[in-house]
RNA sequence: GGACGCGUAGCUCAACUGGCAGAGCAUUCGGCUCUUAACCGACAGGUUGAAGGUUCGAUUCCUUCCGCGUCCA
C-alpha cells in the first residue's frame, strides 16, 4: 500500500455527513472523513473498526506498579509477556519503526513498535493511527537506551478510532470554558490546575479524591452506627433551610413539586421514626446565582444524632473533617487560594466573640457583648462605627465595600426593618467570615435566622447552633434541633410573617413535620456538610466549578441568524 | 443584577500608537528502525465571538448583543 488515498477536501457548505457529530469548522469535518477513510482501510487490513473486546493481562497501572522498579538486565533475563490497552496520547514514527505512549484510566505506558518485529500487516495499521485512538498491543516489556520502561510491540490490535482531533498535546484544554462543556476532553487531557502552586492538582486527582473524600465520609459515618438513606428529591414542600426552590410537575397526580433545598425535614422525621444515626449525602437544588462558591445543584452531607446536642457535634466535626483528609491526603495540612491550612487545629468563637475579635479598626471602637446583645446599644455603637468609618481618609476598596454594607446594616436596625438577629448574622459575615481561613467553629446564632434550632437555656433569642468554616467560607452548619412541636408551629407562622412582607426564602408551613414532632423527637444534633465545598479544600481547587463534572453553563447557541437577530433588536 | 477583564487557525498563544493576520502543536505529503514537548523538509488551515458605527484603512477605537472568568450584590 502506498500512502493514503486522501478523499476530496471539503468546500461546500452544502454537504454534511451521514450521522457525524455537529461539526465546529471545515478542519473538523474534513478531518472527520480523512479518519473515516482511514477506517476503512484499517478494515482492508483485517481489523473491525469498532470490536467488541480485547483482552489484556494487566492494566497499564498494574504494569507500572510492577515493573517500575525492574532494571534493563532483569527485563532482558524474564522478557515478561504483556497485552495492554489504552489511548494514544503521543505517537512518534520514524521510518520503519515508532513508539507511541498510551494512556489508560490515567497511567501512561510507552509502547515501540518495529516493523521487522510486528510485520508489514500490522506496520500498516501503526501507520493509520492517530492521536487519541485506542489499541490494544501484545508484546513484551524492555527498558529503552534512555530507560523508559516499553512494550516491545509484537501485535497491535485496533479498538477505537478518535475522529475528532486532540487539544494541543503540551498545554492540554487550557479554555476554562470548553473544559467544563467538554469535560470528557478535559478528563482524558489531565490539565493541570493551579499550576505551579502547593496545591497543584491534576483535573483527573480531584475526581478521583472526591470519590475518595464520598467514601471515607461514608466509612466515617458507618463505623459509627449511622444508616445511610434517601429521602425526597421532590417535595411538596421545599423545606429545611432558607432558599428559593426549582419548581417541577407531576402529570398523572397533576401536582406542583420543588426540587428539594435541604433533606433536613425528612431526616428528622426518621429519628422520630427510631432511626437514632441516620445519614444521606445527595443532591440539593438552589434557584440562586451562580459563583465560585455556588453551584445550583450541589451536594450535601446531612446526618442527625438523637440524644447528642451541638457540643458532641462540634466534636465529631473537628474528628470528621480530620480523618477524611488523613484519609484522603494522607495529611491535616492542605493548600488553598496561597493559604496553608491545617485541618487538625480548630478554633471556636461565638458568633458575638467573633465579631469583636475580627471588628475592624476603622469601625471604631470595638463593641462588648453587651452590645451585641441588645438592640438599643448595638444601634449606638453602629452609628458610632459609621461615623469613624465615614471620616476616615483615603479608604480602600474594600473599605468602601465594607463601609457601604455597615451602612445598610445600620439603616435596616434603625428603621427596624430587621431584628436584631438578622442584623447581628448580617454584621459577623461582613466583619468576620472572610477571616476564617483556619478552621473555625462559629456557635450560637441568633434565633431570628434560625427557625429549626433549639434555643439555649439561658438566652431565648439565641439558639443551640454552629456554622464551620475553613478557606474564608461556610462549610457545614449544625444545631440542636428543635423538638417542641408547639414551638415549631411557632416559628413556622413567624416564617410565614417574614414571606408576607416579601421574603421568599422564609420557610413554608410544613404541618406533617409539626405532627411528626408530636409524636416526640428525642433530643436530637443535625449537621449539613457541604461536599462540594469540603472538596475544593481537600484539593485546592479555588471555584466549584473545577469539583463538579458538570457544573451548569447557559447552553451555547446554535449558530445565530444574522436576519433574524436583528428584527429581535427593532 | 452591577463593575472589571477575556474571546484571533482544531488546540496553545503572538500581532507595538489604527497600517499586508503570524508562530508552535495537531492535520496532509515526503524523509528517518531507541524516540519522548522527537527531529528535518514541504503544503494547507482565518467571517479575528456576532451585528452596527468612526476611519482612506479596524484584531486594535466606539455602541449593542452573545459566551466565559473574577470581584461585588
Amino acid at each position: 500500500m502506498s500512502g493514503l488515498a486522501v478523499p476530496q477536501r471539503y468546500t461546500g457548505k452544502s454537504h454534511f455527513i451521514q450521522g457525524s457529530p455537529v461539526f465546529e469548522s471545515d478542519f473538523e469535518r474534513n478531518l472527520f472523513a480523512l479518519r473515516q477513510e482511514k477506517l476503512k482501510q484499517i478494515e482492508a487490513l483485517g481489523q473491525p473498526a469498532y470490536p467488541n473486546s480485547f483482552s489484556a493481562t494487566h492494566t497499564l497501572a498494574e504494569i507500572r506498579g510492577f515493573y517500575d522498579n525492574a532494571t534493563a538486565e532483569d527485563l532482558e533475563s524474564s522478557r515478561p509477556n504483556v497485552a495492554v490497552a489504552g489511548r494514544i496520547m503521543a505517537i512518534r514514527a520514524q521510518g520503519k519503526a515508532g513508539f507511541a505512549q498510551l494512556q489508560q484510566n490515567g497511567a501512561r505506558l510507552q509502547i515501540y513498535v518495529r516493523k521487522d518485529a510486528v510485520g508489514d500487516q500490522a506496520f500498516e495499521l501503526y501507520k493509520l493511527l492517530d492521536l487519541g485512538d485506542h489499541i490494544g498491543v501484545t508484546g513484551y516489556l524492555f527498558r529503552t537506551r534512555t530507560g523508559e520502561l516499553t512494550v516491545h510491540a509484537e501485535t497491535i490490535t485496533f479498538l477505537a478510532k478518535a475522529m475528532l482531533a486532540l487539544p494541543e498535546k503540551y498545554h492540554g484544554l487550557a479554555d476554562v470554558e470548553l473544559r467544563y462543556r467538554q469535560r470528557y476532553v478535559d478528563l482524558f487531557m489531565n490539565t493541570l490546575l493551579n499550576e505551579g502552586t502547593p496545591a497543584e492538582t491534576h483535573v483527573r486527582d480531584v475526581f478521583i479524591k472526591r470519590a475518595k473524600i464520598l467514601s471515607a465520609l461514608r466509612r466515617f459515618f458507618d463505623s459509627r452506627g449511622y444508616i445511610e438513606v434517601e429521602t425526597p428529591m421532590m417535595q411538596p414542600i421545599a423545606g429545611g433551610a432558607a432558599a428559593k426552590p426549582f419548581t417541577t410537575h407531576h402529570n398523572a397526580l397533576d401536582l406542583d413539586l420543588f426540587l428539594r433545598i435541604a433533606p433536613e425535614l425528612y431526616l428528622k422525621r426518621l429519628v422520630v421514626g427510631g432511626i437514632d444515626r441516620v445519614y444521606e449525602i445527595n443532591r440539593n437544588f438552589r434557584n440562586e446565582g451562580i459563583s465560585t462558591q455556588h453551584n445550583p445543584e450541589f451536594t450535601m452531607l446531612e446526618f442527625y444524632q438523637a440524644y447528642a446536642n451541638y457540643w458532641d457535634l462540634m466534636d465529631l466535626t473537628e474528628e470528621c473533617i480530620k480523618f477524611v483528609a488523613q484519609e484522603v491526603n494522607g495529611t491535616t495540612i492542605t493548600h488553598f487560594n496561597g493559604d496553608e491550612i491545617d485541618l487538625s487545629k480548630w478554633r471556636r468563637y461565638s458568633m458575638r466573640e467573633a465579631i469583636i475579635e475580627f471588628w475592624p479598626d476603622y469601625f471604631g471602637a470595638t463593641p462588648n457583648i453587651e452590645e451585641l446583645s441588645d438592640e438599643q446599644k448595638l444601634t449606638i455603637r453602629l452609628a458610632a462605627a459609621h461615623e469613624v468609618a465615614r471620616s476616615q481618609p483615603n479608604k480602600s476598596q474594600e473599605q468602601l465595600n465594607t463601609f457601604a454594607i455597615l451602612v445598610l446594616i445600620e439603616g435596616t436596625l434603625c428603621d427596624r426593618q430587621k431584628s436584631l438577629g438578622r442584623v447581628i448574622a448580617e454584621l459577623f459575615e461582613l466583619v468576620a467570615e472572610s477571616h476564617l481561613i483556619q478552621p473555625t467553629i462559629i456557635y450560637d446564632f441568633p434565633l431570628a435566622v434560625s427557625p429549626l434550632s433549639k434555643q439555649k437555656s439561658d438566652e431565648p433569642d439565641w439558639v443551640e447552633r454552629f456554622e464551620f468554616y475553613i478557606g474564608g467560607f461556610e462549610v457545614g452548619n449544625a444545631f440542636s434541633e428543635l423538638n417542641d412541636p408547639e414551638e415549631q408551629r411557632k416559628r413556622f407562622e413567624q416564617q410565614l410573617g417574614q414571606r408576607e412582607r416579601g421574603d421568599d426564602e422564609a420557610h413554608q408551613m410544613d404541618e406533617d413535620y409539626v405532627r411528626a414532632l408530636a409524636y416526640g423527637l428525642p433530643p436530637t444534633g443535625g449537621e449539613g456538610i457541604g461536599v462540594d465545598r469540603l472538596t475544593m479544600i481537600l484539593t485546592g481547587a479555588s471555584s466549584i466549578r473545577d469539583v463538579i463534572l458538570f457544573p451548569l453553563l447557559r447552553p451555547r447557541k446554535a449558530a445565530p441568524d444574522a436576519d433574524a437577530e436583528k428584527s429581535e433588536q427593532v
